[in-house]
RNA sequence: GCCGAUGUAGCUCAGGGGUAGAGUACUUCCUUGGUAAGGAAGGGGUCAUGGGUUCAAAUCCCAUCAUUGGCUCCA
């Protein structure tokens, strides 16, 4: 007998053998339906694995996350099923859970496989889980392993097979097909009941770009049929919120093929949106201490041979401007930094001035590879909320921790809650990619982490994903799609300072090199717009919204009273539109609505009497009559609210 | 950059080897209407661009460009 301790504490005596469907049976019938595996001492098990010594369990449902991810890799391998018996012959590379739902790289050889075939795969993929065929785990020598992809002829497997262990070898079973694999798997292939393939896409074996490209089919599936209808319900409610789609609509920011690709345009309303989103963190920064600045948008090629950047990026970025005079070379700047440094420069600086904290809205332009681009998250211009803190070795956490407040301040007021900090450190690994000594690595790191901690943030730590001159902290946020994007960044710099030589003068009369903060709480305007768009499908905070309010005369006979509280408003900084159109107010409410403008003030007889108008709020309805002067109060109240959430 | 998909009116899209369609927006007229679409008429497209096949191409084929889903990349 084994001693068997559940989440509760409880401990039960089983027979040795005892498997963790085996438990849940004990407990409930109802349950041991839903188990789909069981983490065993902290390792994700086959519910039909036997136990053989003293464990904890937990039972897996489909509630917890490793149990969703449990059902998706074993989902992953009912659509290689389904393949393999569609399309005979076909190679598998890897076919892992992702997020939502799974993928598997297939090569189907000269075929090519396109969405047109889904329905066929989900078909066969239902028609192999009715049968219900048990997920069987085998154990294999790895020569055993290695003999069978020969004769199956899969290179891509027996490519994973050298990097594994002999005696660690397993292999799963479902149906007819067999595959390599650590599992763990679903006790079943019938617990799967909903599936639909959601894109195919070439994807590189092994993320190398030199070799075979594989065809990546996205899938996901559930265990109830109404769970797949939701799902694709809250996909058709993304996309309604995606910024490329509400930028058009909002007439915010368009692209023209003619400028350029990766080169936004900003409309009118897009433009005033940006620039309230500028004038608002400027005079943050001016209150944090920091000095406005300006600098070109190009430099002599010299400026980023010194920095590093020439050798590092000079061959994929946009290539040099040439002048009339032989030898003469300019870079459209990719980034602010070298300009802040020479700032820095133009005199003697003593430790008494630091830190110095030089802020720009710096407009760069980066050449990304074509296939890159996305609407305005990813793009060839962007400008930056950029800044430059030079400053004492001994004031780097403090700086951060300053910074860290900063973007807190902006996630704030515009109502990011969803955000993780990702701290990037370096690969110790692949040393060779980082320029700089390892022990200013070191106490960057170091100083991240204690920063970072000491704010209480939610963290994930990434090895290898530092800037290749010093370590950082983003900030992450996702699209209405569920992509991650970096929005605000905090990077330690101890490079920069060097290579420009910069100096102060410390207490001890001796020269010293300052350390460089960059950071940009926005990350770039460009994106922090596009997520932001997002983030509130459209529907903007009334400090930033680009019309907040829409004045409705109900006929023309009262347009020269519209245009009186129109001209009134913008007296009080309150701005927006009249529309004079010859429609009926029902129509113009409608457009209004549709344009999402926060404020509608209708106009007609009553209001004009009165010298009212009477407010209806977007998404709300009629909120009453009011003087100008009593929709101004409530207007800035909810403004002064809005910019002050905790 | 690589693999797949897409490109028809300002926008959203249907159609499809015999010379172009809807809704909406726009213009004009009628209507002066009180809280989410009043009515009528009209203008608007080298069917992304360049080649090829064909008596005939917007439609089929190829290339290019752009967009898009991913991959790789992201100072």
């Amino acid at each position: 007998m084994i001693k068997i301790t559940l989440p509760d504490g409880s401990v039960r005596e089983f027979p040795e053998g005892v498997t963790g469907l085996d438990v849940a049976k004990s407990i409930s019938e109802g349950l041991a339906r839903n188990v789909i595996a069981a983490k065993v001492d902290d390792e994700v098990w086959d519910a039909t694995r036997p136990i053989k010594k003293d464990s904890r369990i937990k039972l897996l449902t489909w509630d917890d996350p490793e149990g969703k991810s449990t059902f998706w890799h074993s989902s992953a391998h009912l659509m290689a099923e389904a393949l393999e018996s569609l399309y005979p012959g076909v190679k598998f590379g890897i076919g892992p859970a992702i997020e939502t739902g799974f993928y598997y790289d297939v090569d189907f050889g000269d075929r090519v496989f396109s969405q047109e075939e889904f329905k066929a795969v989900e078909d066969k993929m239902l028609e192999l889980a009715r049968q219900k065929s048990d997920y069987v785990r085998k154990e294999v020598s790895k020569k055993d392993a290695i003999e069978y992809f020969n004769k199956k002829g899969d290179e891509y497997k027996l490519d994973l097979l050298e990097g594994l262990e002999d005696g660690t070898i397993t292999f799963y079973t479902q149906g007819n097909f067999v595959d390599l694999c650590r599992g763990p798997h679903i006790p079943n292939t019938g617990f799967i009941k909903a599936v639909k393939l959601m894109n195919v896409a070439g994807a590189y074996w092994r993320g190398d770009e030199k070799r075979k490209q594989l065809t990546r089919i996205y899938g996901v599936t559930f265990p109830k049929q109404k769970e797949l209808t939701e799902y694709l319900e809250v996909l058709e409610e993304a996309k309604k919120r995606d910024h490329r789609k509400l930028g058009k609509e909002l007439e915010l920011f368009a692209f023209s093929e003619k400028v350029g690709m990766g080169l936004p345009l900003w409309l009118p309303k897009g433009a005033a949106l940006r620039e309230r989103l500028e004038n608002f963190l400027k005079r943050a920064q001016i209150k944090s201490g920091y000095s406005p600045v300006v600098t070109p948008h190009i430099g002599s090629k010299q400026l980023y041979v010194t920095s590093g950047h020439w050798d590092k990026y000079g061959a994929d970025s946009f290539q040099s401007i040439k002048t009339p005079n032989e030898g003469e070379e300019f870079l459209l700047k990719p980034m602010n930094c070298p300009h802040h440094c020479e700032i820095y420069k133009t005199k003697p600086r003593s430790y008494k001035d630091l830190p110095l904290r030089l802020a720009e809205f710096g407009t760069v332009y980066r050449y990304e590879q074509s296939g890159e681009l996305h609407g305005l998250t990813r793009v060839r211009g962007f400008t930056q909320d950029d800044a430059h803190i030079f400053c004492r070795p001994d004031q780097v956490k403090e700086e951060f921790m300053k910074v860290i407040d900063l973007v807190l301040y902006v996630f704030n007021a515009l109502g990011f809650e969803n955000y993780t900090a990702q701290i990037s450190l370096r690969d110790p690994e692949n040393k060779e990619k980082y320029i700089g000594k390892d022990e200013d690595w070191q106490k960057a790191e170091a100083a991240i982490i204690e920063a970072a901690t000491e704010k209480g943030l939610k963290t994930v730590t990434e090895t290898g994903e530092a800037a290749f001159y010093g370590p950082k902290l983003d900030f992450m946020v996702k699209d209405a799609l569920g992509r991650q994007w970096q929005l605000g960044t905090i990077q330690v710099d101890y490079q920069l300072p060097q290579r420009f030589e910069l100096e102060y003068i410390g207490s001890d009369n001796q020269k010293h090199r300052p350390v460089m903060i960059h950071r940009a709480p926005f990350g770039s305007l460009e994106r922090f717009v596009a997520v932001l768009i997002e983030h509130c499908a459209g529907n903007f905070p009334l400090w930033l919204s680009p019309e907040q309010i829409a004045i409705l005369p109900i006929s023309e006979k009262f347009a020269d009273y519209a245009q009186k509280v129109y001209s009134e408003l913008e007296d009080m900084d309150i701005r927006g539109i009249i529309d004079h159109r010859d429609e009926k107010i029902g129509r113009k409410i409608r457009d209004a609505e549709v344009k999402k403008i926060p404020y509608m003030l209708i106009v007609g007889e009553k209001e004009k009497e009165e010298n009212k108008v009477s407010v209806r709020k977007h998404g709300q309805g009629d909120i009453g009559a009011m003087t100008l002067e009593e929709f101004s109060n409530y207007f800035r109240k909810e403004i002064q609210s809005e910019l002050n959430k905790n």
